[in-house]
DNA sequence: ATTAGGG
DNA sequence: CCCTAAT
């Protein structure tokens, strides 16, 4: 029993072509880290100077364990030759929501040495992880962050850290942009660049136009809901209507003064946007991939602030945040929630009940009006629990483990078995807020499919082959022996 | 609160 | 990751 199967090698090339699949991921994740921003979101809003939440511990040591020399792992090897690593995370959950609070950013701006983290050193082998592996890029270079895909910057935010000389927000929806920019604009787009170059392909590497989106808006979202309705199903409506406006598959559209660009293939310089350009010229907006709307609009990204329009379908609507829209538009028993701020030229004045709500809310731009509605009337409601939970039962946001952290687990597992992770929990992810013993044990069992796959049938940051032999010799070690306690106890 | 698995 | 059933 004690030897476990036969010393693996170590198989070079780890497939990389798994950049195919991302745009759709990438997809998937906005929408859902755009519902979380829009729900959690306070009134801050990150400002792109906030250079990503950076974290400065960032002391990683990464000591070799022991364990290397596994060529032949046994049980002893697994159960007592392992060093224990231990993640010390200081970061707690909601990084994301952090950011966007307005304290947040004293913090994140804060010295690289002010953390509270402890930093755990036990015999050989620790070392610190950060939750979103912001410790990372400085010891490893297969992160996920290293993906060259724009989009992501937009994503993750707190990834555009060490040499990012710019960072982006997410598409979040911004409190303060009204006073950047004084126009009803909702795009509070700042450009720089440097461009001379002029290539024909999209894809060209020349000068880059820098682009800080500092938030976008949704100008309107219109509620239909009965005067008889509670706060809190209101408020779940509302949710749904955001979350059916971005939980279709959402794609960016670009906007240069007003104007939809839908050629794809011309590059920024081609269609005028330069170093040049003064900053709200160019805008930005997020719609349903499938823009099956009735009326004419459909083509017209101005569409939301023609007062023509009649009843926009919640699939319609698209989210942009360069036009303003301001209507006043409303219909008798229609709560019509502006976000627009200050700028409003509409009296959202009167409404039935929530109206007092809506005043208030009507300073906050942004369609964040969820929040603010959100209150203290909460009522139970029987509506039904889509998107919009009684609870705030938002998904967790998704945190990709890092190599890192991957490695704490599996040493944890080669010495504690696959049966407790409780236990696994405590010894490498104490300080990992976010990683519960369930997410622990979820992460196993995805380590050992992906053990067990091709390489190229892998996917996010590639996991290094040792740790995937390592999970694989444990997963036979400890399975072998959950068999034969069972025989025991039969 | 944990564990174990399916979704 | 979430949700649940069973501990």
């Amino acid at each position: 029993m004690g030897d476990s199967s036969s010393p693996e090698n170590h198989l070079e090339g780890q497939g990389q072509n798994v950049l195919e699949r991302e745009d759709e991921r990438v997809k998937m994740r906005t929408t859902n880290e755009k519902v979380i921003h829009i729900k959690s979101r306070s009134d801050g809003l990150i400002e792109p100077g906030q250079k990503a939440s950076k974290d400065c511990s960032a002391e990683n040591h990464v000591e070799k364990p022991s364990l290397e020399g596994r060529s032949h792992m046994n049980l002893d090897s697994l159960a007592n030759g392992c060093a224990t690593r231990k993640l010390v995370n200081r970061d707690d959950d909601e990084n994301f929501v952090r950011c966007a609070q307005p304290n947040s950013k004293i913090k994140i701006s804060g010295s690289p040495g002010s953390p509270p983290d402890t930093i755990k050193v036990k015999d050989a082998s620790h070392f610190v992880n950060d939750e979103n592996n912001s410790g990372d890029n400085s010891v490893l270079e297969n992160s996920e962050r290293m993906y060259p895909f724009k989009k992501r910057k937009f994503f993750y935010q707190t990834s555009s850290s060490t040499s990012d000389s710019w960072s982006h927000c997410q598409g979040i929806v911004d409190s303060s942009s009204t006073r950047v920019n004084g126009t009803n604009h909702g795009a509070v787009i700042e450009e720089s660049s440097s461009m001379a170059d002029q290539q024909v392909h999209p894809a060209s590497k020349g000068c880059n136009v820098k682009l800080s989106i500092k938030s976008f808006k949704v100008p309107e979202l219109f509620i239909d809901i009965p005067e008889t309705a509670t706060i809190g199903s209101l408020k779940r409506t509302v949710m749904e209507a955001v979350t059916a406006i971005l939980g279709d598959e959402l794609h960016v559209g670009i906007l240069l003064q007003g104007k939809k660009v839908r050629d794809d293939s011309k590059t920024l310089i081609q269609t005028g946007i330069s170093q040049d350009d003064k900053r709200h010229r160019l805008g930005f907006m997020l719609e349903p991939r499938h823009n099956r709307m009735s009326s004419s609009y459909n083509d017209d990204p101005c569409f939301l602030t023609t007062g023509s329009r009649q009843k926009l379908s919640r699939q319609s609507n698209s989210l942009m945040l360069q036009q303003g829209s301001y209507n006043v538009s409303r219909e008798r028993s229609t709560v019509k929630i502006e976000n627009c701020a200050e700028g409003d030229l509409n009296g959202v004045s009167s409404l039935g009940d929530t109206s007092a709500n809506n005043n208030n809310m009507s300073k906050c731009r942004a369609l964040v009006t969820v929040p603010a509605i959100n209150m203290d009337a909460l009522a139970v409601v029987p509506y039904r629990r889509k998107s919009g939970n009684p609870d705030f039962g938002q998904r967790r946001i998704r945190r990709p483990f890092s190599v890192l952290e991957v490695e704490a687990l599996v040493q944890a597992v080669e010495k504690l078995g696959t049966g407790r992770w409780r236990d696994v929990k405590q010894r490498a992810f104490d300080n990992a807020k976010h990683r519960t013993y369930v997410d622990l044990k979820d992460k196993w069992k995805t380590l050992v499919h992906t053990a067990r796959i091709s390489p190229q049938q892998r996917r996010g940051e590639p996991v290094p082959q040792e740790l995937l032999d390592r999970v694989l010799a444990a997963h036979a070690y400890w399975s072998q022996q959950q068999c034969k306690h069972q025989l025991k106890s039969m």
